[in-house]
DNA sequence: AAATAAAGTTAGATTAATCGAACTTTTATG
DNA sequence: CATAAAAGTTCGATTAATCTAACTTTATTT
């Protein structure tokens, strides 16, 4: 594995494939889409496409979807480990904030050393999720997937953990900060409002809080642990 | 300071061209000798050395000698700090070798962001020099000049302790390793031969043990420390 | 100091990544 | 289903970094 070396630009595009594939299973990942994400121009991504297919590291006939081999997945994952991996020394080791490691991360992820993750991830204790609750692929590839689910799907009454959020953008990130939820934090739902969709929940030895349905999508929890 | 970006490659010539100008200070910068360090054709050293003219990094007329501004010289010190204290974090907390730390440090340094280094030198305890003894700026820019000769220099009786290398060579460094000397190690001269400029040492429970005249050469010491 | 060598520069070409504008294909909609 | 809108592609141009080959300037040496 990661024999031949990408440019961080091409990285950055089988990482934004892979996501966009990830996220999106129902719909193809378009060159549009890729576009907005990695914030370029729809024809700069045919022509990386292109690249990219002469390489292997993905499938393309033009006006066709895109869809990564074998080898651009492998290249995408590791790409991952090593952001999220990033994200847990940023956060965990230099104390920066939920929403300041994404940026940092983003540069990180590039640096080529398999032994400089491999050293990482020990100093880490081989964590298995980011400071956002994303699971972290192993050095061989896989991803610890536990059971998750949103916030707004929970029954009436039942106590969850936070496991992880969906929405990363800062905005949402220091609104959790404020309300000193984390990952971790222990939610009851004490009251579904059919109206909204909103919830009332409690959490640790705050009062009862009413939660909108767009906040509660972009929580997600497990029941699993207790 | 570190308002304007500055590509991987204009660091690194910026580096390259700071670093040859404290090792020859006799000697005019040259061309050449960029273009060796960078690995690159002396034909890509003259246009760089335009553009960087260009954004008053540095001074330079064509067939005269090349000097950093003050702007230059500030970000080749800014690098030259992110360098040594990613060396420090590879070398003590992730426990890389000493001759491991280089190649790995030479990406991390174009990492861009301020907190990042702040915090890392923080975590990392602000420490002054890195694992090969070389001193590590502080955030305004300033040196801790410690006084350094060569074990070369040392007199016959006198007690050092080693507090660098020149060389970084790997084959050095594993020698040094081999020998077990490293940044701290006391060392006793017991004799100098007039012959051939070698010495007789002892450090720690060592054996006595010639070293050649170009072995100690490499090998900074102080003793000021006891 | 003239000739030769070394150092440095210029010019033209190449590769990677990007863009805008014009064009083509696919999709959606009346 | 014809046509307009949206999505995607092609083409020519640009910028950064690099090279080679030819040329110029500076340094060295007899």
């Amino acid at each position: 594995m990661a024999q031949l070396k990408l440019s961080f630009t091409e990285e950055n595009y089988l990482k934004a494939i892979y996501i966009l594939s990830e996220k999106d299973k129902l719909f193809d990942t378009s060159t549009n889409k890729i576009a907005e994400r990695i914030n370029t121009k729809p024809s700069t991504v045919t022509d990386m496409l292109r690249k990219l297919t002469l390489k292997k590291l993905l499938t393309y006939e033009k006006y066709k979807k895109v869809q990564l081999t074998k080898a651009g997945e492998q290249m995408a994952v590791f790409i991952i480990r090593k952001h999220r991996l990033w994200e847990v020394f940023l956060h965990n080791t230099l104390k920066f904030g939920w929403d300041e490691v994404h940026d940092i991360a983003e540069q990180l992820e590039h640096i080529n050393s398999e032994q400089l993750i491999l050293r990482l991830e020990k100093f880490l204790k081989f964590p298995k999720y980011d400071p956002h609750g994303d699971p972290i692929p192993s050095a061989n590839g896989k991803f610890d997937q536990k059971q998750r689910s949103t916030l707004s799907e929970a029954e009436k009454g039942k106590s969850l953990q936070v496991v992880g959020v969906k929405d990363t953008s800062p905005v949402f990130l220091q609104y959790l900060e404020q309300l000193k939820i984390a990952i971790g934090t222990k939610i009851k739902v004490i009251e579904r409002i059919a109206y909204d969709g909103s919830l009332v929940i409690i959490f640790k030895d705050s009062p009862q809080l009413n939660v909108s349905r767009k906040f509660s999508d972009n929580i997600l929890v497990s029941n699993t642990k207790f």
